[in-house]
DNA sequence: TCGTATTATTGTGATAATTGGATATATTTT
DNA sequence: AAAATATATCCAATTATCACAATAATACGA
């Protein structure tokens, strides 16, 4: 019933990162290629992919291919929420 | 008026672990001394101690002292939210 | 299939976080 | 003042995270 300190911590550390954040947040609109990310972020296409990877492993975003691009989407309801906070 | 994505990042790592989050999750209800979070997370002194001094250095909670003791509560809302959001 | 565009993975050095024992500081009690 | 209690700080060892270049994998078009 409570929380699962490990598990929601670990979420956490997963947006608790500017850049994550950042992606993050500019994903809760639409969806967003890597490639307009990288553009968008101005950084290495590596360190993107590598930021995108950790979302992804803990749940956050999740990808859907169309063509050659790639495309993220946020699933997570409590990262959404937790992102609204900051917003206000 | 966005987000200050640095800003926000440090307050997510600060209970982005899952001694903290614990920690805060307990001072939600009521203000708590050292002692007894010692007691109850079953921690060395000293590393209670340092985990405290991380969420004080980065506003999410703050120090009483009563006595001996110090007593410690949460005073950052947006904190206070998340930790809802997880009780959910 | 060859080439190109897009994204993921791997390797590595640098930096930061975590832990807990030892020590210091501060406050109360005797 | 000395002892006891409560908390913070210091320090060193370990572990985790970060950034990015290089390389690999994938999908499409010619």
């Amino acid at each position: 019933m409570g929380i699962d300190y490990n598990k929601d911590s670990e979420l956490l550390k997963a947006i608790a990162h500017p850049v994550r954040l950042k992606i993050v947040k500019g994903l809760m609109g639409d969806e967003c290629s890597v490639k307009k990310m990288v553009k968008v972020l101005k950084l290495p296409q590596s360190t993107v992919s590598q930021h995108l990877g950790i979302l992804r492993s803990r749940g956050v975003i999740t990808p859907s291919k169309e063509g050659v691009k790639t495309c993220y989407s946020v699933i997570d309801e409590r990262v959404k929420d937790i992102v609204g906070i900051f917003k206000k």
